[in-house]
DNA sequence: ATCTAAAAGTTATATTGTAACATTTGTCGT
DNA sequence: ACGACAAATGTTACAATATAACTTTTAGAT
């Protein structure tokens, strides 16, 4: 692991709420999770620290989309992977994370690049509906 | 423009107030941009309900990333236009709007649907961060 | 054992987003 | 023109999210 670099007690907690989670969660739902299911004692404000240092350690994604987290599914690799792409379901929160195709992350580089922009996300995010939430919007 | 479909006066306001935006701006900026730059009366509440008017009618986009709204580049134009790439300034919030290229919307398109998913979004979000604050986050 | 830096605790508060209900305004048929 | 209905806006309260600022605890290093 990479510096400021220790898997406390704590982090360890959290990450194993990510961990048991179908869906990507926010901060204050992971709290709930960790107390209320884990028995944990944590509280908002720990979390959103310890979120940070996880994402910072590659450990979890932070899905700015809907500001909810979800734990690296590469977590137990040593080795580097592609750019992933997060297909995310608007209504339940339900994730997907493909690969993307090296093709299209470069034209995604080269687009950005050449507007002067650098690159500040290691992944692509997608908001969708999932199989089940899609037949329901439709009804509405 | 489509079903729903009154251009008010307060909604030309909140659209004004976008127009002289630089930047993508929350409801709450745009709330205090209205009121304090051009002098309208509005509440939070109404710009948020006419911010989603305006959505609903292809004015505006709504920038799920960051909760921000930037008005559609192409909002006198008539005809349809390929999908949108935004890219994101993390950091001031600039937004630069690109084509994204064909065969990377059906790339993604694919992956989306192979997954089951159902694209819900007409756009896509890159984060990055501009020339101006790349450089200043390397100081930090 | 003591010192120090990192981690976690604690409290308060800022910010963002919505729910629920009241009032006003515009449009239609008569 | 008049009343009736729907759309738009006003108003208030509150829920949910995020962070600031300061204190205490913990774990290593010397």
């Amino acid at each position: 692991m990479a510096r400021g670099t220790k898997l406390t007690a704590k982090r360890s907690q959290v990450l194993e709420g990510l961990l048991v989670s179908k869906t990507a969660v926010s901060a204050y739902e992971l709290t709930d999770l960790c107390r209320n299911t884990l028995g944990y004692e944590l509280l908002p404000m720990s979390v959103y620290r310890i979120l940070d240092f996880l994402e910072n350690n590659q450990l979890v994604h932070r899905l700015s989309t809907s500001n909810k987290y979800i734990v690296c599914s590469h977590i137990s690799c040593d080795h580097q992977h592609q750019s992933p792409q997060f297909l995310i379901c608007k209504s339940c929160h339900k994730v997907e994370e493909v690969e993307v195709p090296a093709s299209v992350m470069e034209s995604v580089v080269k687009s950005t690049r050449s507007a002067g922009f650098t690159l500040a996300s290691d992944h692509l995010e997608i908001e969708c509906f999932c199989t089940d939430c899609d037949v329901l919007e439709e009804v509405e």
